[in-house]
DNA sequence: CGCTCCGTTGAAACGGTTCAACCCACGTGG
DNA sequence: CCACGTGGGTTGAACCGTTTCAACGGAGCG
């Protein structure tokens, strides 16, 4: 069972008492993770979901030949396997962790009651899961309506974002990783680094970026124009 | 204001009691819309959402130079826009009726109060939004990982699961807009189709497809395996 | 040292799009 | 009643971005 604390940072469970938040932590189970483990397989029945308390995860689905295409990649705070709660389906997609983590597994059953009397923590998850239905939409989005190139300037300039305008940005993925995310595979990425390199828009070195020219990838991250 | 009577049908408001559905039907416009007429665009306020009472709606993203992509299309008691109620966002896509529609619309403030004293009704919208999170995994899936063919077969196949197993398909909505559901363009989907007809797979008469080998149809849209 | 993992680079092949022409059914107006 | 335009659908050929396959380089580690 994990410590009260543990919970109280936890976007979803945000304005909740400290009487909720004891029940949620008695009904929930803490669970340490190796780097490559999967907690849960496509299929597997979704009997609850999971909070991560450390470490880093990734959603992924598998073409059957072996591709991956990564849905979403989750660090502490967020949680993940939910979809399958409230519809009784089973998990639409891969969990494995990138490196040594601790999650947090409410059963499905109990967790569900805590919802049903406790509106804001309904309102809570609904929350969360538009904010992830709106990110999948873009993702549709980019998928099919724009290409590689476009989708990489969109991801730096997203990195530029989440640390608050510094062009040093750091990937805290592999760059195969990257590219599974971006739904194309490593050469491809590696190409258009270079090639966004030689045109001047970054700067690279493993895995630290410099943006040296934001206003041409936020031209190549809108449109599909010709890179 | 709508009638009562259409409330009581709408799988979302199911479980509700008289008190609650009167109170929703209270707080509703209805609005009707023609064919081709946008409900909303991307990037508009989301002031609420819209729950379809009769008709067809598409909700489909736009590129830059103009190419469509379908995300969702929905039908007569499917609620559509709900993803900009709960985190203030804007609507993230376009709305467009495909036919002459009536839609009831719930102004934002109002339907979260709504919410937020009904846990039955919470709990309907959860499933509601998990259902969509489902088949956006699922999208998302086929876009990047499958090829074309894979996913007219799935279209076809889940045709068939919608008509209970008839082998008779009617399409009921125009090619084009088929094409931009399944993420490709009508010329694309037109050699599909004729390449399946010469081999055998199906039958074509305008938007009337019959199936004729289920299982080559089965194995196609779950391996890339080629056509 | 030699192994593996990750990333990069090159050349060829492929799937899908683009552009263009064309057909047909249909409705409209002269 | 026929000429005309229009929208949906099909077909062909060229083109293009991306993948595939293969080889190679470097970093890290037993």
């Amino acid at each position: 069972m994990p410590a009260y604390v543990d919970l109280i940072l936890i976007p979803i469970f945000q304005g909740l008492s400290d009487e909720e938040l004891k029940q949620l932590s008695a009904i929930s189970v803490d669970q340490e993770v190796e780097k490559g483990q999967i907690i849960f397989s496509e299929g597997d029945e979704g009997v609850g979901f999971y909070i991560i308390s450390r470490g880093k995860i990734k959603i992924y689905k598998l073409s059957p030949d072996g591709k991956e295409q990564i849905l979403h990649l989750f660090g502490a705070g967020e949680p993940f396997g939910e979809v399958a709660l409230f519809n009784g389906m089973n998990f639409p997609a891969y969990a494995e962790a990138l490196e040594k983590s601790r999650v947090l597994f409410f059963p499905r059953k109990a967790f569900a009651r805590a919802i049903k009397d406790n509106p804001s923590l309904a309102m809570n998850m609904l929350a969360a899961l538009s904010m992830r239905l709106h990110k999948f939409a873009a993702m549709i989005e980019d998928l099919s309506l724009k290409e590689v190139p476009a989708r990489v300037s969109a991801y730096l300039l997203y990195l530029n974002n989440v640390n608050r305008g510094s062009r040093d940005l750091t990937l805290d993925i592999s760059k195969a990783q990257l590219a599974s995310l971006l739904g194309t595979i490593p050469e491809t990425l590696s190409r258009i680094l270079t090639k966004m390199s030689k045109q001047g828009l970054i700067r690279t070195d493993g895995p630290r970026i410099r943006i040296l020219d934001l206003e041409t990838l936020e031209e190549l991250a809108e449109a599909g124009g010709g890179l």
